[in-house]
DNA sequence: GAGTGGTCTAGACCACCGT
DNA sequence: CGGTGGTCTAGACCACTCA
């Protein structure tokens, strides 16, 4: 009844082989959607392991999208579910550094001022307080690649410090300036069309398609302690989503 | 020494009444980014849970990214990574449910031909190999959302079913069609400006900016089953990306 | 060498599901 | 009812890290 076995002198942990094994039944088709697999117990007499070792086995599988388990009933191979998918951005400079590319950030702008009404309310500022808000322009290969704009509480009496805007993360320097630690992050992606000093700074022109990548940061008791934005370059960044054998459903 | 306990006689079981008490701490800075948590072992001396509990809870913090495990050395609050984002694309019938929108799949038109030199390179076409082609609108309560676009090869005698293709998945309608089951999917997204018949479609003023979500379905054997695209509107879709405790780095 | 996390075992009880 | 997965226990051995 077994097909492969286990190696016990591989370096290959037990319960990850079991995992290669069953995964190979799977996409070879011997195992097709909707089907059960043998029990835990029935798995564990098979290959000789114990049933946690049988387990963890099968929480990689279910993590993968290959499985699912329902309590009571058993454990079935999932259905591809291809149209769903999962995108993942890195920060600009691993990113800019992954592809070989000298990345660069400029400060732009510095100032503190008080918040155009959009900017005050995505705060939720007080009437009278102030925001910090900086811009810089990030380049690879002395190209410009995206503007980004970001807008926080000004605390008086700190001191503002320009090196520290030109390389560290918006969180950073928030963590820095205003001692809270954002926790939390909200991001919305959007197309959009450059506009005024957007398409300047970017040397495109005026409604090219970019990205507009709205970021809030929240600290532990849900403040807005951070609002602003990237404007990415729509012909120099794709969004990737690589589905491997791919996440299921049912 | 132990802060909170663990309730026997809740439902919670121990291994998540942990999880919750270590992610406390950990939230309300009592535990620190960089912090080493207590081991193993002592986690499950103070709270009296056998070390497979323990790990299982760290497992479930770990997966969250609110830890990470040095084999050796110990187990490590994680720094938080703001800037990294995960998106997920729900299948759009479910979104627009989830909405509380009613949606609908038009057919546009469905035709076989010659492909058009880009196809053809996509789907990796034998010369005189034909294409079949569909186009969907999708809209919610009437309004046009978005306009698909596929090609897959034509199997000659096969019978084209409109009404499969009006409401199936892409990778249904391959899968039904052509005989094979696509088990990897390639996506990129990108930003447009809407051009041409698919402005029409939408009824947006041409420029507008949408999103292209360009797709890509593989077989077993790694060959291009399936190409094609949606033209999504961009003021209707948002991609979303919360980054609860946020996953974490170091 | 003492302590850490990674893995494994052979039991156990429970809630849930189907018959 | 018997079988399933979900959880838990109290041991064990290993490779690794650090002093």
């Amino acid at each position: 009844m077994a097909g492969d076995k286990i190696d016990r002198k591989s370096f290959v942990p037990p319960y990850f082989q079991l995992a290669q094994i069953l995964e190979q039944k799977i996409l070879s088709g011997e195992l097709k959607p909707g089907d059960s697999l043998p029990s835990e117990n029935e798995l564990g007499r098979e290959y000789n392991l114990s049933r946690m070792t049988v387990r963890k086995c099968l929480n990689v599988l279910a993590e993968r999208g290959l499985v699912h388990a329902h309590p009571g009933r058993g454990t079935f191979v999932s259905r591809p579910a291809l149209d769903r998918a999962v995108f993942t951005i890195e920060e600009y400079h691993q990113e800019m550094l992954r592809r070989g590319l000298s990345p660069e950030a400029r400060l732009i702008a510095v100032h503190v001022s008080r918040p155009a009404e959009e900017v005050g309310e995505k705060l939720k500022l007080k009437a009278g307080e102030r925001v910090l808000y900086f811009c810089r322009l990030l380049l690879a290969e002395n190209v410009p690649m995206a503007v980004e704009r970001k807008y926080m509480h000004f605390k008086k009496g700190r001191p503002i410090l320009e090196n520290e805007l030109q390389y560290k993360a918006f969180s950073e320097v928030i963590s820095a300036h205003n001692d809270v630690l954002p926790v939390r992050s909200r991001i919305l992606l959007r197309p959009a069309a450059a506009a005024g000093e957007d398409a300047e700074l970017l040397q495109i022109p005026p409604g090219s398609p970019v990205w507009r990548l709205e970021q809030f940061l929240y600290a532990g008791d849900e403040t807005v302690v951070g609002w602003g934005f990237f404007i990415f370059r729509g012909d120099r960044f794709t969004l990737v989503s690589e589905v491997r054998p791919l996440k299921g459903v049912d």
